[in-house]
DNA sequence: CAAGTTGTGATAGAACTGTGGCACAAGATC
DNA sequence: GATCTTGTGCCACAGTTCTATCACAACTTG
């Protein structure tokens, strides 16, 4: 058991936060498929060693975003009408990955920049982990 | 006064953390020049709405990362030796801005991809906020 | 040299969030 | 239909972090 844990430790943000992120990007990256399946809360909670009730109101965020679909007791899995990114956007996201890796960059100081491009350019910088989605929706 | 609240307010993570990554970000990006100054702590702690204490922590981060160099009186200026990043790396983070904006994608959501595409690259993930700076250090 | 500027330090109080463990509800499975 | 699975809700407790304010030290500027 645990053999796959999805998730891995990582220490930005609150573990609720935490969890919530790794898994919309999983999902908004297409890497966790529609319909497919995410572990229990219980096991999210024990792979990251956080308690129960912090993975599920992880998962309540994901629901509320309508990235995922849970049914009580059939489990939490990814929702067709999931939204994802982009396949270009997600291109230049390995692209820049690879370069950064290759520069021996750190993840957190190139996400820092991004941020700061984000608002030199759009203007509107960020401020929602809560409630809106951004990415496209696919016109349902 | 208070003209060029050159950080924007945001909510992400805490107010320390915020601030220091905020200007990590303009000054690995090369932003913020070598030897210029930021705003003095009590200025950038009124931008921002948070305790002086809580800024002046920020400062020494940064000071810890040898991105900025702070003299008791003469302020808090970028150190000539701030890491930079890559003008490749950089490159293809405004690239990928651009595109993302075009897609109408939010900032959080394309950071969490990244972070995501990060591991199934390289391996190592992240929780660096501390100590390691993982921009390139000019073989001082 | 005198005055202003600027980062540091300490303190007490408040607010937030996660922890743990438990029982419950609702649906799946055989 | 009985049992198992799985997400939800609740609660008091603990830990961390931010606030708010003060005085201090050190250096710059006229």
């Amino acid at each position: 058991m645990t053999a796959n844990p999805i998730l891995s430790a990582t220490d930005d943000g609150s573990p609720t936060t935490d969890i919530y992120r790794q898994f919309r990007g999983l999902i908004v990256s297409g890497q966790l498929g529609a319909n497919e399946r995410l572990p229990t809360v219980r096991q999210t909670a024990a792979d990251l060693g956080v308690a129960p009730g912090t993975a599920a109101k992880a998962y309540r965020m994901l629901e509320q975003d309508g990235l995922v679909v849970t049914r009580t007791a059939a489990g939490t899995r990814v929702a067709e009408s999931a939204a994802r990114l982009p396949l270009t956007v997600t291109r230049r996201i390995r692209e820049l990955v690879a370069e950064a890796q290759a520069a021996g960059a750190d993840p957190d100081v190139v996400i820092d920049v991004l941020r700061v491009a984000w608002r030199a350019i759009g203007g509107v910088t960020s401020g929602s982990t809560s409630d809106e989605d951004g990415t496209r929706e696919p016109t349902r």
